[in-house]
DNA sequence: CGAGTCATTGAAATTACTCAACCCTAGTGG
DNA sequence: CCACTAGGGTTGAGTAATTTCAATGACTCG
């Protein structure tokens, strides 16, 4: 499982480096220095706020298992939640940039996460530079995974925005080796879904009923399953392209 | 006015560079390299599509003078607006890492452009950590803003949100030098800012009504007014954190 | 002047929200 | 083993924000 070393136990480096195996490819030589890279691990308890808004943080964060998620909350305490991040995501790649968090981190269940310090993971990035872009080309499709939310929240009934986003949960999690069949884990509520699509969760439940009774969903117990993944996508419009995922080749 | 030489006529690197001390800082060697960096200028017609969807760009823009903007359209023709780019601005700096468009940037206004290929700005940007360093962050402070966008579109109403459009692009006009006392240059038709704040342009037409009403802004032939800025933004829960400007220091 | 683009207005239709209640299930403590 | 609780899911009825459609006005440019 690409280890650069078949005895040594599996370190966070190495989480991250099968990470960016989904999105682009690297040497022997960068996955040995990224996975002897020193790191710590914590434990958060879901609803607890990992990063908050004002926070300067000092390491880079590596899900090793649970789902965290981002998010804001405006003056009348409504959630927008920016995006989710399932097991090997690296959902804080650009605190590396940028001094001040300007929103939240959460975990949206029990979760493990693996810390890089700033110093430990430039240090190693400066040295290898196809480590350094893949790095930012990591931030770059986080990037254009917002321009997709936006458009999905922006243009989409909610039929259409839920869909879209339980096919892009699917895709990812196909990509990270997490599905089994056209099954695999989504941990959210109605209510966060809600936070996520712009909708109240009344209206998702409503939503949810539609897309159940058509036969192409099925969404309870933090499970998904996708019944007919080209009708839905179809229905989301669809096109993975905007993850910008590598073509595989093996 | 950031010039390597004083008797040099200004480059497209310059101007980059112009665009970079808004967020950061860099040395004198630094602004040598990029300003001496080679550039193409071109001219494109307003509503032409710069870099359409599928397309693989080979050079970064930099916004000479003019305006452009990011967008898709889906299926029924719905047309989402998601970003605005001023002089100076350089929208597709993603494109060093990101093969494959998956948006369309087009002018808002007849403008011209500098490309710099990008084989000869990565030869800068690895020579020059700093200057690389400076190009992530700009692709990373974009991400904020869409983030920032996500929220707006999906949890304010129309009047603030209109008004938090208005405060983000007078902040950024400010941090350019664009400005001239409450009043800037924002050449968008009321249609685009429909497709931007995903409302229709007969409803932003009746929210700038009210807003215009309040006595709070002054929009019309592409120039937009704010009288009083602090409750403008307080009417948007404007905080200018998420652009990442750099604190002045002059 | 005429054409085209953009702005404005009115009325009807619709989507999604709000509020409030009720249900179901798992976990807890007596 | 049962009652209680809490979190999430479901339902209904009324409401509000925004869209839709269609027409009219204003301005600019050739």
């Amino acid at each position: 499982m690409l280890r650069a070393d078949g005895d040594r136990p599996e370190t966070v480096g190495d989480v991250l480096l099968r990470h960016f195996s989904t999105i682009g490819t690297f040497s022997d030589d960068d996955a040995a220095a990224l996975g002897a890279i020193r790191a710590r691990e914590i434990s958060v308890e879901r609803h607890h706020n990992v990063l908050s808004i004002g926070d300067k943080p000092t390491a880079v964060i590596v899900v090793l298992k649970g789902w965290l998620y981002r998010h804001s909350t405006n003056r009348n305490g409504n959630r927008q939640v920016q995006g989710f991040y399932m097991t090997e995501d690296a959902p804080c790649l650009e605190t590396l940039h940028i001094a001040h968090m300007d929103h939240n981190l959460a975990a949206l269940t029990p979760a493990r996460l693996g810390l890089i310090d700033h110093g430990d993971l430039k240090r190693v990035l400066d040295e290898r530079p196809n480590l350094l872009h893949l790095a930012w080309r990591d931030t770059l499709i986080m990037s254009s995974v917002y321009r997709e939310w936006l458009n999905r929240n922006g243009r989409m009934d909610a039929a259409s925005g839920l869909a879209h986003l339980f096919c892009e949960v699917m895709t990812r999690a196909r990509a990270g080796g997490f599905a089994s069949g056209d099954c695999c884990d989504f941990p959210a509520t109605q209510e966060v879904l809600g936070e996520a699509l712009a909708l109240t969760s009344v209206h998702v439940n409503r939503t949810l009923q539609l897309l159940r009774q058509t036969g192409l969903v099925e969404f309870s117990g933090g499970r998904l399953t996708i019944h007919d993944f080209n009708r839905l996508a179809d229905l989301a419009e669809f096109d993975p392209q905007y993850l910008h995922l590598r073509e595989k080749d093996a």
